[in-house]
DNA sequence: GAGTGGTCTAGACCACACT
DNA sequence: GTGTGGTCTAGACCACTCG
């Protein structure tokens, strides 16, 4: 389903790995160039590799030292970024039921979709909940614009819509942007989630598009915000900040 | 401040000319090959910045077209990962004023650190309320620990700490753990927030950590819910999912 | 000084998109 | 076919850490 690259096998296998303790938190992996001798590849693979294990917050490097395990993945394995519930569900173990309580091809009114969308589009909704030991923790509305979707089985929605789209459809999904604000439920919201009348709740929306810039997918998450956790590893980036242009060509005063 | 390297100067300076439009959304970029030309660099280097423009966002790379300036930043440019709220003032215009409540040396207990973390550290604990158009929006709690930080003047505290341990103190901030949660104030939040005594609050908690691991800041920020918005970009990675080592050596049935 | 990661190069071959 | 990005290589030199 991945790539079969070297540099995202030896990501995979270094990752699974440090998750089967083989290689421990706070110890040092091999160094780059053990780690080409051991796969047989070139040192930028390895660096490659090792370059997707740092950004997940796996392993942190350091010069002159080298490649620390780091102690975050319990609670930061993949959480955040873009991930299905179901991936969440089954690497938290958390024992979570999904109940689909809408599901219909319709069309999907501009308002829905992003404020630079002029034209209705058709598309599936689908409306689901998330039990989370038996009491609701999330309602999901999700919008899957028909161009990309073609196709949406009810055994799909019930399992993981991700699966689905990337392995049944061959749908590459690569990136989505995604807004978390605190307000007042609907009513369907707020009786499905068991709130009190004057209760907020957390919701969670965003856009989703494949590698070719194509959006796909609207969603609207509801959390209960005494169910409601979101945790992210972010690594400082230091790009956007100084602000002149280089010496290479327009832009002169 | 940042490396002087190439790779950085060329991301900072695409990033710069999409800022400023010269290179337009929904348009690509010169080619790798023609940017090889425009910087004097091997084609390798050039991707390497490209990367970074990628891991923000900023563009999205086409196999077989090019890399296509994205429509994202307007509302993703740097929020969400690790950065000051000066920098995120900065770039967003939101014409913030930072109102420094605390600012003291103490021994920070063990159960405001990291679960892990066992005996008390000395350090430094300030409080500080920030106001949007006069109206106040989040109450920040830092401890920031000695062993890393020195010194903290009241000036580095109204103005960025994060710039203070940068340019001033030297330090190289690295990552950050972060989570998100909505709970009840205590007291000092309520008065500060202005809060309803029945109302709740929305936490960000985070442990922040230099290049060489070391732990140096842990923040507790309780935005109130009607001002609080959480914006992200994601991109979808696929390391963590399978299971099953590559054929190196250990874990054999 | 020996070992580590950080950067950079100049090629190579491939897969994909467009025409 | 031409041009694009995706992957990979085998080297090089540097900066850092640690003994």
């Amino acid at each position: 389903m991945a790539a079969l690259n070297k540099q995202n096998l030896i990501a995979q296998d270094i990752a699974s790995k440090i998750k089967h303790k083989i290689y421990q938190t706070n110890t040092y992996l091999p160094s780059e160039h053990q780690l080409c001798d051991l796969y047989g590849t070139s040192r930028e693979t390895i660096r490659k590799a090792l370059d997707q294990l740092n950004e997940l917050g796996l392993i942190q490097k350091i010069k002159g030292r080298g490649s620390l395990v780091l102690d975050i993945q319990r609670y930061t394995f993949p959480i955040s970024g873009i991930t299905s519930f179901k991936e969440l569900n089954a690497t938290l173990g958390m024992h979570a039921v999904t109940k689909i309580l809408h599901l219909k091809k319709t069309t999907i009114p501009p308002c829905e979709i992003s404020k630079s969308a002029v034209k209705s589009q058709p598309g599936f909704f689908v409306e689901r909940l998330r039990l989370i030991a038996d009491t609701p923790a999330v309602l999901d509305r999700d919008y899957l614009l028909t161009p990309p979707v073609t196709k949406l089985p009810k055994t799909a929605a019930a399992d993981s819509i991700y699966d689905y789209l990337e392995n049944d459809l061959g749908l590459n999904i690569s990136y989505a942007t995604k807004e978390i604000t605190v307000e007042k439920p609907d009513d369907t919201v707020r009786q499905a989630l068991d709130l009190p009348s004057d209760g907020l709740v957390v919701a969670v929306r965003s856009h989703s598009y494949l590698a070719d810039t194509t959006l796909f997918q609207i969603t609207a998450s509801f959390h209960r915000p005494d169910k409601f956790k979101f945790i992210d590893f972010a690594r400082r980036k230091r790009v956007l900040s100084s602000d002149k242009p280089l010496g290479g060509n327009t832009s002169g005063k």
